[in-house]
DNA sequence: TCTAAATTTGTAATGATTACAATTTTATAA
DNA sequence: TTATAAAATTGTAATCATTACAAATTTAGA
């Protein structure tokens, strides 16, 4: 994956915290919080401010090379992956899935009168690991 | 609906607080904050709390009679319809609008390391009315 | 090199939600 | 009915995520 590419072909100016920011959601897929990705990031670029992740996450989203995970009420999460999938919660752990689905199906049954442009899919409950753990 | 009997029958003891929320809420399809909530009911008694909205939505959703949902990021609506649906939200007009829909197809294609207990499903776009003024 | 524009940064402000203690209401037992 | 305990409601203060904004820094072009 070519960062400097990726971001310049969509419009946005390739600086260095804007790489950073986006290689590190691209490379934790596991959907990082602002907190996250501000406490990780800070180590090597001390000067970098939680504003310029907040601003660059914007950015982003404006620009179509990101999108929020809001499976949960109380905080937001980022996700660099933006091809189809739905994403699941395990009440247990809190650990958080990609899940490969088929919308398809979905998009059959869906009311004429919308024009629906995205489809965000969350679910719950309890992950193989604890439902193991369980016994 | 008898809103007396729903809320004792789900082990939530009928105040008169409790009664008119959740009547509110089963009337107002439109998924209400918390503002709208104390806003339209604070007129007609005047000495709630914004903390008791806070306070009674957190219980029905623990014993299982209203649902959040969080199809935007900043702020979070309240649902009394338990019935799966889906959520439709216009990004012209702002509406939300509920979706009929079977998941079953979906379930279908979930993962088996999962166990999934529920399921949210947040669609945004156009909705007929705002594609028709468009023209 | 100089200048303007864009980006980043830090601080202060905002707004939603929660914590918590005081007050009020409700239920129970004497 | 009255006294007492438990539950529910309320108001205020605290917390926390996010945004506004202006200053500082960096970048790009003449």
């Amino acid at each position: 994956m070519d960062f400097v590419n990726h971001l310049s072909s969509n419009n946005i100016k390739p600086s260095l915290q804007r790489i950073k920011i986006f290689e590190y959601l691209y490379e934790n897929r596991d959907h990082p919080t602002v907190d996250a990705i501000y406490s990780d990031l800070v180590s090597s670029m001390p000067t970098l401010s939680k504003t310029t992740v907040y601003n660059t996450l914007k950015l982003f989203i404006n620009n179509g090379i990101t999108a929020t995970v809001t499976i949960e009420d109380n905080e937001v999460r980022y996700d660099a992956i933006m091809e189809e999938h739905a994403h699941f919660k395990c009440d247990v752990c809190g650990s958080l899935y990609d899940v490969e689905i088929d919308v398809s199906a979905l998009k059959f049954k869906k009311m004429k009168a919308f024009q629906i442009e995205k489809t965000n899919i969350y679910l719950k409950g309890k992950c193989n690991k604890c439902l193991i753990n369980k016994n």
